[in-house]
Formats: structure tokens, C-alpha cells, sequence
DNA sequence: AAATATTTTTAGGCTTGTCTAAAAATATGT
DNA sequence: ACATATTTTTAGACAAGCCTAAAAATATTT
């Protein structure tokens, strides 16, 4: 139906409407996909051009209904597949990223279907991320990030807002995961950092930039 | 490391090859790819270059030893996912070529070793065909046309001579499957068809058609 | 408001993989 | 063996997706 290469392009100008920019610029675009600006608004021309994207020239783009549903679908694949690299193939949740961006494109409906089956209908990716349902529907997760919590709740870790592998493996050394609980014991207002109570009396320290990477939600 | 399209004609011509002819025309390259000489010719200067092929203009192609090994390699991820389609998702053995025509090119070395290990190292693929091993190495089957085989012997149904989605549903019709145990009980010279007994005192006939693409072996 | 800086688009070109049409080589038939 | 048929290759073109360099539009400074 759609090209890798045309999948790629409005999966990246979803992620970047669902960060709050109502209209995507070409440069941002270019950014994530490590190209050149003039490679993007060929593209963009493309995409307009198939009622997938919304474009005024030196306006920027936003996403149609139908290149919504495609960016959305493309999703669901991605993490659906995830879930089957870490659930059932036992790979850290450091390294399913990276094979789930070329799983992601394998165009057969059926196959999402059963692949959602076979997992047992997951509702979140091994990062914490909710997999949009088959019509395109998305449960918005109402995680805050650990340095916006207040003390003395308890707290479980449900997900990341860095998703690169460095700050997955940083987190697997320190040994927090998905459920991990915990409890603010100490918020330091001079450099961010906060320090916390783990279960069997353990505590531990997290530096500001650590600590504004991990989603948790209250219990 | 090699292109989508690269692994696809280094596939058709390890196919080609195993049929039996030494030395693969363009012609026959083209029919299996549904494309033109014309483009044949371009790819096989291309895949010449990178010493994948041995070609000599008008002689037709045949791989060198790290053709062969793409072109495994390629046959082993088909045959290891048409596995996890039949034995995971519970697709028929009729549904599993085609998906598995895309997922044989992601790329991943781990992915492959994960799955393969996930499925318990299997021999097989749900049509019959042996998997390569990891180095490259495939177990020849000693298996035999069904038209060729003789009477009163125990067969087990164990592969197939046409893999075509029609063929397969075909069998599931009349409920053959791997591993159908059958004794042949009479042989009809004059239109090559052949009854078989089979457990339960159930009886069947086969035409030549069908009986020359069933694959078995002697118990 | 003009000058400067930044962003975006256009123009033209490259590679991959495809095509058609024509030329060249090989194979076949008499 | 020579004419004809078939196969293969070459030549030239096209679409997708990318690039660089230059032009145009927009944004920012002063």
C-alpha cells in the first residue's frame, strides 16, 4: 500500500504532532529522519499530493485523518512487535527497538491480528508505551515523570521518556524496570535530584536527568 | 548488507540451481521474478561486480560460494518464520509463503538465532523442506514422489513437489496433511493414478496430477 | 523599516531497479 | 551451411528517493 520509505516519513510526523507541535516544519522532519530538508519536502509534496498530509508551502504539514490512521497502524505494528521480541524472544528491551523498525513495515492485516492474539492483546509496549487498538484508538497513559512526583506515594515505574539504548542500559545497571516501586524520600530543589525508597529497604539516588526520563504513576 | 531485491533474484537462482540445471538463463530468471530480461541482465552485471555470481555474457549465471550463502541464509529466515506462522499464529500451511516472501529480508542475525531457538530448532517447514543450518549446511530429504513409490509399503506423507497456494488448499480438502500415514493398493497405468489405503480403513484416490507433487517417505 | 539570518523550496543530478525497442549473439531447422 | 528463430544484451528512458547549490520566502535584529 505505502512505501517504507513513505511509512517512516508520517510515523515521524506523528510522533512529533503527539509532542504538542500542531504544525511540523520541514527541518524537524529532516532531523529525526537524518536527511536533507529538500529530501523532505519532496517527500511532503508526495504525501500531500496522496491526501495523507495537509501542506502550505513555508507552512509546514499536519496530518490528514487517513495519514493519521497509517502513522497510527504503523505504530501498533512497531510495538506489537516489540512485545513479541521481549516477551517471547527473550531480547532486553534496549535492543527490540531496532529490528521492530524494520518489522514494522511487513504489510499483511492478518498478520497484526494474530500477532495481537498470539501476545495476548497487549496494552503496552516493553517501554511503557500504549499500542494503539486496530481502529486507530490510543489510551492516553496518565504517567508523570518521576521529577514531577510528590513524596511519600507510592510510585511504580511504567515507562520512559528517553528511549535510547544508553538510557535503557543505564537503567537495566541500576536495576529498574517496568513495576519497579518506589518512594520519594528526598527532593534536592539545587541540582534536581531526588532519592527514593525501594522495596526491602533499599534506596537509591537519581540525578535530575535521569529522574525527568522515567514515567511512573501513583499506586 | 545486501538489497531486498538482491536477496530475492540470489534466492530465484539458488532455487533454479537445486532444480537440477547447472548453469541459469536469464530467461527463466525473469519468468520466476515476473520481470524482463532486460532487468535481469542489469542485476546479474551488478551481482557479477560483487562477486556473488560467476557470469559469462550469453552462458548464463551460476553463484559463487558467497552467492550460495546469501541465498541460504535467505531460504533459512523464510522456511525459520513460515514456522512461527504455522506453529505460533496458527496460519495454514496455504497462508504462510507469502507473508513470509517479506519477513525472510529484516536483517538481523540475533533475530534469526532468537527465533530459531524460540521454535525449538526445527528441521522443517510446515510444507516439508528441510531449514539450513545456521553455516549453511541442508539435510538433504531422502523423500520420493508418490507416483513413484511402490505398493504395499507404509508412506508418510512429507512434503510437496508444488508449493502453490492452491495445491495446498487442495490437500487440505481431502485432508492430507504431513505425516498421513497411507499404503498404495493399486496403480493405474493408463492414467498414472493411484488409490491408496489409508488408518481407519479409509481408502483415496490420487490423480497422476496430484499424486506427482505429493512427497513421501517409506516407513 | 531595513538589514541580516534562517528556513524552505526549486533546479538539476545521482543511484537503484525497472521498462521498451533495437542490436548482437546463439540455437535451430532444413 | 545457411536462413530463421530465439535468447541475451545494449541503449535510452522513467519513477522513487536521495543529494548539493542556489533562489525565494519568512523570521529576527538592530
Amino acid at each position: 500500500m505505502y512505501s517504507y520509505t513513505e511509512e517512516n516519513y508520517l510515523k515521524t510526523i506523528y510522533k512529533l504532532s503527539e509532542q504538542g507541535n500542531e504544525s511540523i516544519n520541514t527541518n524537524s522532519i529532516a532531523e529525526v529522519l537524518q536527511t536533507k530538508a529538500a529530501s523532505v519536502t519532496d517527500m511532503i509534496k508526495k504525501l500531500a499530493d496522496k491526501k495523507l498530509l495537509n501542506y502550505e508551502k513555508y507552512k509546514g504539514v499536519a496530518l490528514t485523518e487517513r495519514g493519521r490512521k497509517v502513522a497510527v497502524d504503523t505504530v501498533r505494528k512497531h510495538r506489537l512487535w516489540e512485545c513479541f521480541l521481549y516477551d517471547k524472544l527473550k531480547f532486553g528491551w534496549d535492543e527490540v527497538h531496532e529490528i521492530a523498525e524494520q518489522l514494522e513495515h511487513i504489510n499483511s492485516e492478518l498478520l497484526t491480528d494474530k500477532l495481537d492474539e498470539f501476545l495476548d492483546f497487549p496494552t503496552h509496549d516493553p517501554h511503557g508505551d500504549p499500542i494503539p487498538s486496530k481502529n486507530g484508538v490510543i489510551k492516553k497513559s496518565n504517567f508523570i515523570l518521576l521529577c514531577d512526583a510528590k513524596p511519600n506515594q507510592t510510585l511504580v515505574m511504567s515507562g520512559v521518556a528517553d528511549h535510547t539504548a544508553v538510557f535503557l542500559q543505564h537503567l537495566n545497571k541500576i536495576s529498574v524496570v517496568l513495576g519497579t516501586e518506589m518512594q520519594i524520600t528526598e527532593k534536592n530543589d539545587y541540582d534536581g535530584s531526588i532519592a527514593v525508597k525501594l522495596s526491602g529497604n533499599k534506596s537509591m539516588y537519581f540525578s535530575k536527568d535521569v529522574a525527568k526520563n522515567i514515567l511512573v504513576k501513583v499506586k
